[in-house]
DNA sequence: GGAGAACTAGTACAGTCGTACCAGTTAGGC
DNA sequence: GCCTAACTGGTACGACTGTACTAGTTCTCC
């Protein structure tokens, strides 16, 4: 279907409300209802644009995984640029959503719905094939803060993300009281 | 309610049912009807025995990580009785489900499933209730396993389950083709 | 300017969900 | 033996889900 700019525009703005849904409230919260009431527009809107809820699904999966990429690159340069000190620090910050400013509450939720997202991949092959476009970037991207850190890291791009991951699946589960500076403490125990 | 021999045995065998479909499909899917299936017993008894689903959840999680605890006290102690060379692989074996017998689609069902559990922690309190309850258990596990192990292990307890869970979690999402070698790959290069 | 495609928006349908309700049956204490 | 509490199992209700359908409106192109 040959699509007018209204029309393009309008589709683009779905994709952006599903995209803030699902980093916001996680993939078990993604519903057609919801992501019209998010975009401000009505329910069959979301059928017309879309093949099914699962298209959809995917493409606000992608949008979401390029915000991650977005914020990782933007916190790796201002770790180059020696803005942040540990790269054990700079490699939480890069990859978990939000900054250190952000509220625990809203942290913990925002990193709850993120591997919500990750999980949801093990039974959504749409999930799973927009994950799978944005992994080679994500460990290129650690790569190249390990690189500029000043004391030399042995451990591969594949291991710090295991450790990064289970230690944010671990925060979450067990509600520590402050996750990131657990999450910092573990990684930086792991790269020692 | 004085409860009988024969409804102590039903409500037993209803917790009994909601773990086996916790643990094989993840708290995603799990609802009255199901488990009542499950347990060959009609809706209305899920109803009549538990004050509502979410007690039922608490109860079958708490039957499901006491699984887990007794698989992992097992796996260590033929670890110990040297049936296991390898300390990573030990660790692997204990903290996740089913041996290195399983069949891949269902070992990978039964992770996910497990590591939904696990997320889920964060938007049910009893769930989380339930974890909370077993974890010094499996810190234990952890610091015995390593305590045994041939070459000395350094890192701490939390630190090794945040490696185990991330490169879970990463096996998952990506897909991985033989999981358990990936964890035990991953886990050995962060134990040296 | 008129034909037809693109779009808007409301509504309806079939499915699943948790929970409530209500007759009928079984079993334990007097 | 009987009364009452425990239990069984079927059904129903309201809420939510994805998707389909049907009008009416707006825009583009010839």
């Amino acid at each position: 279907m040959r699509r007018q700019q209204r029309g393009r525009d309008r589709r683009q703005e779905i994709i952006q409300a599903g995209a803030r849904l699902l980093a916001a409230a996680g993939p078990g919260n993604f519903s057609a209802r919801r992501v019209a009431a998010e975009a401000g527009v009505p329910l069959a809107a979301v059928t017309y644009y879309f093949e099914s809820l699962d298209e959809l699904l995917g493409l606000a999966t992608a949008r979401v995984v390029a915000g991650w990429l977005d914020h990782g690159t933007r916190v790796a340069q201002s770790f180059i640029n020696g803005d942040i000190p540990d790269s054990a620090t700079a490699l939480i910050l890069a990859l978990l959503p939000g900054s250190a400013a952000m509220p625990v509450t809203q942290w913990r939720l925002a990193t709850l719905a993120r591997y919500e997202l990750l999980l949801s991949a093990g039974r959504s092959p749409v999930v799973s094939a927009a994950l799978a476009a944005v992994r080679p970037a994500l460990n290129e991207l650690v790569t190249t803060i390990a690189k500029h850190s000043a004391t030399p890291i042995t451990l591969s791009a594949a291991t710090i993300l295991a450790v990064i991951d289970g230690a944010a699946v671990g925060a979450i589960s067990e509600n520590v009281p402050d996750p990131v500076a657990f999450m910092i403490d573990t990684l930086g125990a792991a790269l020692r």
